[in-house]
DNA sequence: ATAGATGCAAATATTTTGCCGCCAG
DNA sequence: CTGGCGGCAAAATATTTGCATCTAT
């Protein structure tokens, strides 16, 4: 119908085009939080990611810069983080199994559409989206803090190629 | 503002209201699917839950009624339904760890309303959200076929109860 | 009859914890 | 200096798989 989309799309392999670098660190300083070797390591590798990550992805981002660091390390880095909402817990509607993407979260929400096939995964942000909260937040008498969606789908790209929706039996 | 809620609002512990009982047996028996009597009991289950269950505690309303069942069979139940597209998986914004919670899905699509004190989950369906995914469709050029949207905060209830939203540190 | 399910046990995967020595502030 | 932090090892949780046997259709 219209030409213009009525909402801004951020698109590609996920870069962090919103914040910042080194906002993270900024932020844990402000709070009067330690700021080791280590942690400055992890907070590096997930601000320059160029896609959600998981755990073990980080870890290994990690150790590239640094082999000391240990697993244990990045989950409790990540506990941090996230009792300080600094970041967001992603699961991506499970497509690639069971694990966590984590992403640093900046002002503003968006929305991950999710290819289910080729599993490019594109952020969007939307005036409905924030409609939506209003009015839940409104009907529902709740203050909102977190909000997620996830919508998974095929893409223009793989329907092209054939890749049709169905169930994988 | 104005008085009168935009959008319906199902509340409470999660009554599965939309759906006939059996629906997922008839659906998996209408796609030719083998009903053995473990499936048949973890389908019942699934379809009485008052509120949102993880594998885990679908195990145990299953053994509750026969005590053969095991937790693979769950799994693997889960798995296929989840393949057929018959039921979700959410994970309420990790509330209560990292477990993953199933529901099987109605025709209609709801946003989950949960609130981070007390737990509570509201299930909301709004004109609004069909609206969003349908700009995003069009935007993104995407076929949906699957979304889910999870907002926490604090209700009104645990706001008067003097909760804040403050991060536990 | 037979493709497809289940059960059992074990393997994987993911995340958390206890304890102690170490380092950022 | 010192309280929080990181490393190590192990525990706790969560989910998946190989294989032999059984069963719904």
């Amino acid at each position: 119908m219209s030409s213009t989309p009525a909402h801004r799309v951020s698109t590609g392999e996920r870069i962090n085009e919103h914040e910042p670098a080194g906002h993270l660190q900024r932020e844990l300083r402000s709070r009067g939080i330690r700021l080791t070797r280590q942690r400055r390591v992890v907070l590096q590798v997930m601000e320059s990611a160029a896609r959600h990550m998981d755990a073990n992805e980080i870890l290994d981002g990690a150790q590239k810069i640094d082999s000391d660091i240990t697993r244990v390390t990045v989950y409790r880095t990540l506990d941090l983080l996230k009792r300080h909402g600094l970041i967001d817990e992603l699961d991506l509607l499970h497509l690639r199994g069971h694990r966590h993407y984590y992403e640093s979260h900046g002002p503003r929400d968006h929305i991950h559409v999710a290819c289910m096939n080729c599993g490019k995964v594109r952020e969007v942000e939307s005036p409905l989206y924030e409609e939506l909260k209003k009015q839940i937040s409104r009907d529902c008498e709740i203050e909102i803090s977190v909000s997620r969606t996830e919508i998974g789908g095929i893409c223009a790209d793989c329907r092209k190629a054939g890749v049709t929706t169905a169930p994988s039996h």
